[in-house]
DNA sequence: TTGTTTTGGTACCGATCAGTACGCATATCA
DNA sequence: TGATATGCGTACTGATCGGTACCAAAACAA
């Protein structure tokens, strides 16, 4: 009945586990909500799951967008975002956008295209950050915006989903702290 | 019936998309023979993909081994990885053994316990060579030798699906050079 | 030729999936 | 009060999954 509280269940569920492994079912179990009653209001699976990470981003994606646009100078946005990865209990299941990237090819087509868009909106986000500090010559030439933009996004990408197969935290810091040196 | 077209046929299946994707019903199909053919030789699908993985280890993975028991010295070490993993037609579709640890807790008993005895085999492999280089002094003190094998490990794996998903190899090889700059 | 063992395939099982036809309530309006 | 509209759940569909009971033909032994 609540398309609000269905909607915290769906992006939870989907969020703790992986999407590919929650289903529809699974959801309305959780929810106590009858199947149709689900899909007269989200329409498919692939809508709830888009419904799901559009949530996901305004709640908690926004979030790292606000660290990277905090114009606090290269080294402590780095540091800011390492923090955010290694240690903010948030990311401790891991990051429902990258679980989605990660598994790309099994979500609906809008789903994905919410999911490409979402990535693309990331990498601008990583280049306007490097671009910044490049014109306030905190980061050498040598390497491109753009190289760099998707190195950081990689390596963010890679340290977060540590934290769902339950590595220490201080280990995944450690190791990105050692990637992000580079700069 | 040719037990080993049939593996040859799984292996392939699984390496080209991806193990989750791939039915029991699908294998058969591709290998021409009946299901109940495929259970007596293989007891079940975890018996299948451990099978695969097994066959899999020796015929590819067996060439990463090569490379870091190559004993040719860090840089050049670093190099021949850099090269496996950014152009080696064989990682074009990604690599079986990454694909299964990325979605382990969907695998059988059997084959989740050959993926982290691989995954801890390579490990070793990787402190093994790193410190083979820090007794020739090729490279400094300040990292331990298990914190840099996670590192290069993690890295590669990073890497190498980066290929599956239809990366630039020249970008791909930018990155990880990037990356291990840090050796 | 007859009996046995091996080999392989048809056709099923129960579970689970996404998605829906349809009926039963309750509420709103006349 | 009676007619209509709305909200919601039961109980289904067809497909696909991993796995198996059972049967048919062939190969071999006697």
């Amino acid at each position: 009945m609540n398309a609000e509280q269905v909607l915290d269940v769906a992006m939870t569920a989907y969020w703790q586990s992986d999407p590919a492994d929650v289903s529809v079912n699974a959801i309305c179990q959780m929810a106590g909500i009858s199947k149709p009653s689900l899909y007269r209001e989200f329409g498919s699976e692939d809508g709830l799951s888009r419904a799901a990470l559009d949530r996901y981003a305004e709640q908690v994606l926004s979030e790292m967008f606000v660290i990277l646009n905090g114009g606090t100078g290269l080294r402590a946005t780095l540091d800011a975002l390492i923090d955010f990865a290694s240690d903010d209990p948030r990311m401790e299941t891991g990051c429902l956008f990258y679980k989605m990237r990660a598994g790309k090819h099994r979500l609906g087509p809008d789903t994905r295209a919410r999911v490409e868009e979402i990535d693309a909106a990331g990498q601008a986000a990583y280049a306007a950050f490097l671009q910044a500090a490049r014109d306030a010559r905190e980061w050498p030439d040598g390497l491109s915006v753009e190289a760099g933009a998707k190195y950081l996004g990689e390596q963010v990408a890679l340290a977060i989903p540590q934290r769902a197969s339950g590595e220490d935290p201080a280990r995944i810091r450690e190791m990105l702290t050692l990637a992000l040196s580079v700069f």
